[in-house]
DNA sequence: ATGACGATTTACT
DNA sequence: GTAAATCGTCATA
């Protein structure tokens, strides 16, 4: 069913990441995140989970309480810019920063299903896998989890601060569908236990039922949208 | 200079 | 279910 690039992909514009983190979260479900190799090839997937990280007051971002330093400069950068931070030693994960200029917000893309490249993805996985790692990669978990779809992509520090609307070889395009308000689930956001009652806001939206959306503790996610 | 800690993934019991 | 892997970043000194 994916098929290559519709001939109606549409770059997102500026004003299209303007608005607040939450709001972006779910316009961005559906939507293709879309990497162009140095020959052209393309690697895309469609964006079935996200997560919204509201910034100053939010206690689970990197920009709680106003923190500002050279790892997340960059969420304080133009609607559009690209966020990718290095974590646990081994990962990344990628953000699209949204909201105003000078204001840290940005939403966490947690999951695609892989629509374009997906043999160079499946191999940049492979690559990526830690020494030792046995079992077999399912295509479902091509892109199933933030540091997995950077991984696949091959979306490193190098990609940090971009902009994604000017921009090079990474952006963001209309594929011409999105999910409509009940095939999508709200939920909690993962990782993020240590932000009190921020870690239990509903914050992270997944279409409902993609089985490339992340599987946290092995569960699918529940709950209701 | 040093120590603690991840917006995770994987393997193993 | 638990635990290991692995290192850049930040806060403290």
């Amino acid at each position: 069913m994916p098929e290559g690039r519709s001939r109606r992909a549409r770059r997102l514009r500026r004003g299209e990441f303007a608005s607040d983190a939450a709001s972006l979260a779910v316009a961005l479900l559906g939507k293709r995140l879309v990497r162009v190799l140095g020959d052209g090839t393309r690697l895309s997937g469609e964006i079935v989970e996200t997560e919204a990280y509201l910034g100053v007051e939010d206690l689970a971002a990197h920009s709680a309480g106003g923190r500002r330093t050279a790892r997340n400069e960059a969420m304080y950068g133009r609607p559009g810019t690209a966020y990718v931070y290095f974590t646990y030693g081994m990962h990344h994960c990628f953000n699209v920063v949204c909201g105003a200029e000078g204001e840290p917000a940005a939403v966490l893309v947690r999951a695609l299903a892989p629509v374009e490249g997906v043999g160079v993805m499946r191999e940049n996985r492979l690559r990526a896998r830690p020494r030792g790692a046995r079992s077999a990669l399912r295509d479902v978990d091509l892109c199933s989890g933030p540091a997995r779809l950077c991984a696949a992509m091959g979306i490193d520090l190098s990609f940090n601060g971009l902009d994604l609307v000017r921009g090079g070889g990474l952006f963001v395009e209309c594929a011409g569908w999105s999910p409509g308000a009940g095939e999508v689930l709200n939920t909690a956001r993962v990782g993020v236990g240590y932000a009190g009652r921020w870690a239990v806001a509903p914050l992270r939206w997944c279409v409902a039922g993609s089985p490339h959306v992340s599987r946290v503790g092995g569960a699918a996610p529940a709950g209701g949208g």
